[in-house]
RNA sequence: GCGCCCGUAGCUCAAUCGGAUAGAGCAGCGGACUUCUAAUCCGCAGGUUGCAGGUUCGAUUCCUGCCGGGCGUGCCA
């Protein structure tokens, strides 16, 4: 059951006679109270609404107890303040939920009254590309909401958009073609493409920097003598005018180092290509290597007999790489359609917008003018080309045709903003206007220097390599910690299994508890901390509880078939029992704005509590055996709370650690 | 230039569509292990929520201006 819904329910009850407003937002405004001293529950509708009724706000508040019907789960309703109303749950109406939850294998928590359908596009890798860190959030995200809407009990499509069609293939036939090493293609072909791949990239990028070099070094030398003509120019007479030329000038400063950093990574990489005794060569004698591969691309979209065999060939090999990641995050996709699976429904799309007089030529390409926008959304360009908003607008008309979705979420970062407002808007216009599109946006992940994350060498950090590095950390606290035991108790397995579990969690978890909207820097020591809002506190508070059952030798079928209940006589029980039957409010309020930070916060809270109670409350030495039980109850259901909170979260807990 | 987002404790972050005395964790200081895992717990200190106005019973939240930063911005995704 969830309280605050159930609240709100009685006093949209009390509310009605008093106005026939919309109730909804005052009914909102029953939350929980942020301070324990005001109750548990707080609702704050009494003073907007005395004073549309022009009311005294606590005359109001008494006439909204009076009509509240809460006796049951409440004590009487306190009016404080200019006229807050203050709720406290009866401690024996929260037993009985406790003990409700203890026979449910849902814990007590609710489908939701309206299941809908939901397509979830998220995590959409570039294949045979690495997968790097930029793919981590996208993925742990919409993981997180996929799982949790299902328990829920919505329908949810989880759907992984993979860039499958793109330049990247271009360059795997074009190594293949020029560069392939067969033996080591037929003995482990992933890994092939995957050097193919990064090779030719190392050569286009190569011949791309020395055809920039030029440029970045006039920028430099361009920008360079602007600053000095600012520094030298006479102080302005108009102190506002002077105002603004220091602004510029210290743009100009800024504009300047940015400009001499671009110069020296770009004649950096340039120098490592040319000193290779491999590289250096293969550069030179491939030096129209960046229009060949777009040749290739091309073909292979034209249909290209031979290009179209190898990309047959090549994608299984793809699939399979991303794959290995996927099964080590325990991540799964109901569909992988990826952009070639739309490509034969492009040019009708187009037409139909035409035809519909929604898109409309313009400097020879075709786009959709949307009203608000400065610039249009192109749908088709100049060379005939389709673009990823034409894929976009076909995967929407397929998802409606397959799936009639009431949302449709997508979990991409929040660079492309603009280019989701403007697909919805054009879908809307072109006849979707019965589905729910939410672009759930997040930010980048940025190192200790606050700029994107990268390795020392300024390379962009695999996904894979990430994993590893916080496994092995994983696995040095796991060995520390088993090593300060008396007797350790885990073997060299045991620690690398666990190591692995606590490792992802805490890269998962990392990510989830912080407010998806903002950029977040990222820090092993941090996701890893024994302390604090992270996996690895929970996982521990959740060991902590198993192995009371274990040292009690408590078995807990027979604990559950003794009759035994869960009463709250300390303070720090009551505390552990409000937090344990609040998850539902937890769920909720994470889905209202798809934000999982508000699980992790839930679960946080709801831990520390455990840590309170399990400090100062002995469970196997209890005073009595009634007490004994009734706190090996509460622990139980903590540890199936975590358990299933973190679950919903794609994260796994360990018996010990 | 235009558009979107952000600015909260020394650091990393919260704050449940305007609620009561802005909360955590690190880092700092002080306590608690003959007792179920001290990977823990309890306490102290730390703030003009970028600045200046405005809206009202009440503002980190809404509006205006300014300062500082990020991102995007007609043929990449």
């Amino acid at each position: 059951m969830n309280t605050l819904a159930e609240l709100r329910r009685r006093f949209a009850a009390a509310l009605q006679p008093l106005t026939d407003q919309d109730l909804q937002p005052l009914v909102d405004m029953v939350r929980p109270s942020q301070d324990a001293r005001h109750g548990d529950y707080q609702a704050n509708c009494a003073m907007p609404l005395g004073k549309r009724l022009g009311q005294p706000p606590r005359q109001l508040a008494q006439q909204i107890v009076d009509g509240l019907d809460v006796a049951a789960f409440c004590h009487p309703p306190q009016i404080a303040g200019p006229g807050f109303i203050n709720l406290t749950l009866r401690d024996d109406w929260l037993e009985k939920q406790l003990n409700a939850a203890l026979t449910d294998p849902r814990l007590g928590i609710d489908q939701a009254a309206d299941r809908r359908t939901y397509v979830i596009d998220y995590s959409a890798p570039n294949v045979a590309k690495p997968m790097h860190v930029g793919h981590i959030r996208s993925t742990v995200i919409g993981d997180a909401l996929t799982r949790t809407l299902r328990f829920l009990g919505h329908r949810v499509i989880s759907d992984n958009h993979i860039g499958d069609w793109g330049t990247q293939f271009g360059m795997i036939i074009y190594g293949y073609k020029h560069f392939l090493n067969p033996q080591a293609y037929r003995e482990a072909p992933v890994q092939e493409l995957a050097r193919l791949y990064r090779l030719v990239n190392q050569l286009v990028e190569y011949h791309q920097g020395r055809a920039g070099l030029r440029a970045a070094q006039k920028r430099v030398a361009q920008l360079t003598e602007q600053l000095e003509a600012q520094r030298e120019a006479p102080p302005r007479a108009d102190p506002k005018e002077e105002k603004r030329a220091a602004k510029a000038l210290k743009k100009t400063e800024h504009q300047v180092a940015a400009a001499r950093h671009d110069l020296e990574t770009l004649t950096g990489k340039l120098k490592q290509v040319e000193t290779d005794g491999t590289l250096g060569p293969l550069a030179r004698e491939n030096a129209d290597i960046a229009s060949a591969v777009l040749r290739e691309t091309a073909n292979l979209h034209a249909g290209d007999e031979t290009n179209r065999a190898l990309w047959q060939e090549f994608l299984p090999y793809c699939l399979e790489d991303i794959d290995r990641i996927y099964r080590r995050l325990k991540v799964q996709f109901d569909d992988t359609l990826g952009e070639s699976y739309y490509q034969d429904r492009l040019a009708s799309v187009v037409s139909e917008l035409q035809a519909k007089k929604i898109a409309s030529h313009s400097d020879g390409a075709i786009c959709v003018f949307l009203e608000g926008y400065q610039t249009p959304m192109i749908v088709q360009k100049q060379d005939g080309a389709f673009l990823y908003a034409t894929t976009d607008l076909a995967t929407i008309q397929y998802r409606q045709q397959t799936w009639r979705p009431d949302v449709i979420l997508y979990v991409v970062d929040h660079r492309q903003s603009l280019h989701f407002q403007q697909l919805f808007a054009t879908a809307r216009r072109w006849g979707y206007d019965n589905i729910d599109f939410a672009h759930v946006q997040f930010g980048t992940v940025l190192g200790d220097d606050r700029r994107p994350f990268k390795t020392r060498a300024g390379t962009t950090v695999g996904l894979e390599g990430l994993l590893d590095e916080a496994v092995q950390r994983a696995l040095a606290v796991v060995s520390q910690n088993d090593d300060l035991k008396e007797t350790p108790e885990l073997s060299p397995e045991d620690r690398q299994r666990i190591a692995e579990i606590v490792g992802i969690a805490a890269l998962k978890y990392a990510d989830l508890s912080q407010n998806r909207e903002s950029d977040y820097i990222f820090s092993y020591d941090k996701m890893l901390a024994l302390n604090g809002n992270t996996a690895t506190y929970m996982q521990y508070a959740y060991a902590r509880v198993r192995n009371i059952f274990v040292k009690g030798d408590v078995d807990r079928d027979r604990l559950h078939e003794s009759g035994a209940v869960i009463t709250l006589a300390h303070p720090a029980e009551r505390a552990l029992g409000l937090a344990l039957i609040r998850l539902s409010e937890a769920l909720e309020a994470s889905l209202e704005d798809y934000r999982p930070n508000q699980i992790t916060t839930y679960l946080f809270e709801m831990s520390e509590k455990y840590s309170t109670f399990y400090q100062e409350c002995p469970v196997l030495k209890a005073q009595t055996a009634a007490q004994r039980a009734s706190r090996l109850l509460l622990c139980d259901l903590t540890g199936r709370t975590l358990k299933l909170g973190l679950s919903l979260l794609g994260i796994e807990v360990v018996e010990k650690m």
